[in-house]
DNA sequence: GGTTATTATTTTTTT
DNA sequence: AATAATAACC
């Protein structure tokens, strides 16, 4: 038996739920994981259901992987197993793999990423021919955001959001078209497409969605307020055959509008499930009550939100901090001198997180991290997948297990260099099309249609069957390793850079990449096939690299990540840098003026993740496009100065000190500087 | 026809 | 600062 014991009235009241819909909304730090596993605990041990008939979805793989750690603890390894932890995305894609072909896509499909769609998006535009010229990734969101609304490229023209007056909207609708059309010749997806057909696999073949219906009698969604409509489709898909859905969010922690994230999922949930149980968990476990003040008092400014405060029974403390620093590198000191301190003090680094707007402001204090000797992790960030090396590599790999991904063949062809150039390319992309062939089966006829590069191109043909036979026989590592040595790489790498450092640093980075599927194998084993290797690269899913320490222990690194990629995570000490105009709130969004409700929320977020200290900084002057540019405390905090809620300190002139420490401090400063001269 | 140099342009957030 | 589009050069 499971014991719900431990936890508070309303907790009790959402872990007990069995049957039918309920919605938790729980405030940030309310103990919503804490519910969330009891309550699935309770249903294996008190309710007899089985571990496999449950399904629980959150954003992220961190949350997922958080998840099923906390289940883990409160159940044994028997009762827990079957249970499905996972994301949309890969949920999507397990159910797409198995009956994909039904609406006409092979099994052995690929997934694109970004800069795939983007190739695929130019191309289209530049025989999309208008006066006008598009900005790709204009277009690009826009096909997004109608994927996430649910709009095929069939239903678009006649859609409430195709304009006639609108140039863009012409452009969108040829492009939409041209690329859906693409993708399906390449026998790729993007991860739009992932849940777009999921959806659309649901609704053309009900049957389908009430075989996986059955299969996950208990349904759970974390974070729902970040659903767009088509999770919403998904969901629906899911509970066609019952109605025991719980849906866990917090609409002041809502910050996927871009990806079309309806916040209006949430405040309907009583409207879509009919008789759903309703509970609020509003008392907070986690900050301590200076920092839930300051949390509270910036959300408060929003308009569009239910009503609620966070309380707790935490004692006062110190008050948050907002540093003014000088300039980038001085933020990323100062930090780094506070953790020294922090870590000398016997703490561990592992209760540090760094949080920030955005993925650039990372590199400036990574590397200051690094000088500093202060051990990290970066979560999101620059992937290793998003450097060019190891794309190449991929695109390698993709091409081996499906010779119809056009987008990854067009990127090796010349890769290394082997004298196939773009006006070869185009000669033979006219003979595909000509023939109505791929351009792999184009590049396999090149003796009929091109004798005099015949050569070469067959060479790169046999190449690549050498490899494809590699694959089939050697592990995953090994066929890597092989793979870098038949193209020789290595020596392409050389000749690429002249810089032997860079040289080295993506050296590196193909050994990580080595390394990586080095322990891939070794945790799936024979599942640890090529498919499932690129596409758990694609994914973000490293749930094989987390494993490596047993114990439970988080190590004792300091975590970077964005705001975005923190939510659902704690810390006790928490750096919130670049709280300042343009940074939080973003400029785009400032430029856009819609949406600076959501940098709030973010904002809240940042300074809801910490449970003792919290430490917010903003720079005087920051680097952008290389140049130097004056910078300005958020609005978020300019709103709230008059409320003693933090204490300013100024960092470039030792205002955080007293008058006599500073003067302390510069007396010893200056004793310093003599000794070092009269060395 | 293929490779390299120059210049333009850009940086939100995630799967 | 880094990448893509364009121009100039083997």
């Amino acid at each position: 038996m499971i014991s719900l014991a431990g936890l508070n009235t309303p907790q009790q009241k959402a872990a007990a739920h069995v049957d039918g819909p309920i919605l938790v909304l729980a405030g940030a730090g309310s103990g919503k994981t804490r519910t969330v596993t009891y309550r699935i605990a309770n249903l294996i041990e008190n309710h007899g259901v089985k571990g496999k008939e449950i399904l629980g979805v959150t954003f992220t793989n961190k949350a997922a992987q958080e998840m099923r750690e906390r289940v883990r603890t409160l159940l044994s390894r028997p009762k827990s197993r079957g249970l499905t932890l996972t994301t949309f995305h890969s949920l999507g894609v397990r159910i797409l793999r198995k009956d994909i072909e039904a609406i006409g896509y092979h099994k052995d499909f690929s997934i694109y990423d970004s800069s795939d769609q983007i190739s695929i998006v130019r191309e289209a535009l530049k025989n999309f021919h208008a006066e006008k010229s598009f900005d790709q990734k204009d277009v690009l969101s826009k096909i997004g955001f109608l994927k996430n609304h649910g709009v095929s490229c069939d239903e678009y023209a006649n859609s409430q959001y195709f304009n006639d007056d609108d140039p863009y909207s012409h452009a969108t609708e040829h492009v939409y078209r041209y690329y859906q059309d693409k993708l399906k010749f390449y026998n790729a997806i993007d991860f739009d497409d992932i849940l777009f057909l999921t959806v659309k696999l649901f609704k053309d073949f009900p049957d389908v969605a009430k075989k996986y219906s059955q299969q996950y009698r208990y349904i759970l969604i974390d974070e729902y307020q970040d659903t767009n409509p088509l999770q919403f489709s998904l969901i629906a898909g899911l509970t066609s055959t019952h109605q025991n859905l719980c849906v866990v969010g917090d609409d002041d922690q809502s910050i996927y509008g871009f990806r079309g994230a309806d916040i209006r999922n949430i405040l309907e949930f009583e409207k879509h499930y009919k008789n759903a149980v309703v509970v609020k968990l509003e008392e907070n476990y986690r900050s301590s009550n200076p920092i839930l003040t300051l949390a509270n008092e910036v959300i408060a400014k929003n308009k569009n939100r239910m009503i609620k405060k966070l309380w707790s029974k935490s004692v006062e403390t110190e008050l948050p901090l907002l540093w003014a620093c000088g300039h980038t590198e001085h933020e990323a000191q100062v930090i780094c001198d506070e953790i020294n301190h922090y870590q000398s003090d016997g703490k561990p680094l592992s209760e540090v997180a760094i949080l920030y707007r955005s993925n650039t402001q990372a590199s400036v204090i990574e590397s200051e991290l690094r000088l500093a000797n202060i051990p990290y992790q970066m979560l999101g960030g620059q992937k290793l997948y998003d450097k060019k090396e190891i794309k190449d590599l991929i695109a390698y790999l993709s091409v081996i297990h499906n010779p119809h991904d056009e987008i990854s063949l067009r990127r090796i062809l010349n890769v290394p260099n082997r004298g196939i150039g773009n006006a070869t390319l185009d000669k033979f992309l006219l003979h595909a099309k000509i023939q109505g062939t791929t351009l792999f089966e184009a590049l396999r006829a090149a003796s009929k249609t091109e004798p005099s590069k015949a050569e070469l191109i067959l060479q790169f043909m046999r190449l690549l069957d050498e490899l494809k036979k590699i694959f089939s026989t050697a592990t995953l590592p090994e066929g890597v390793a092989l793979l870098l040595e038949k193209t020789d790489y290595y020596n392409f790498l050389e000749k690429m850079y002249d810089n032997p450092k860079q040289i080295q640093r993506r050296r590196e980075d193909l050994n990580r990449f080595i390394e990586g599927a080095k322990r891939f194998q070794e945790y799936h084993g024979q599942y640890a096939t090529l498919e499932n290797f690129i596409e758990r690269m694609l994914l973000q899913d490293n749930q094989d690299d987390e494993k490596g320490d047993e114990n439970d222990v988080r190590r004792n690194e300091v975590t970077m990540m964005t705001l975005h990629s923190a939510k659902g995570l704690e810390f006790d000490v928490i750096y919130l840098v670049g709280v300042e105009e343009e940074t939080l709130p973003h400029k785009k969004t400032i430029a856009s003026g819609e949406n600076i409700e959501e940098e709030r929320r973010l904002c809240y977020v940042g300074i809801t993740r910490a449970r003792e200290k919290l430490v917010m900084t903003y720079c005087k002057q920051r680097k952008l496009y290389g140049k130097d540019v004056v910078r300005f405390r958020s609005r978020f905090l300019n709103d709230l100065i008059e409320q003693n809620l933090f204490i300013e300190q100024d960092r470039t002139t030792f205002g955080h000190l007293t008058k006599d420490e500073a003067k302390q401090y510069q007396k010893s400063f200056f004793n310093n500087l003599i000794d070092e001269i009269e060395d």
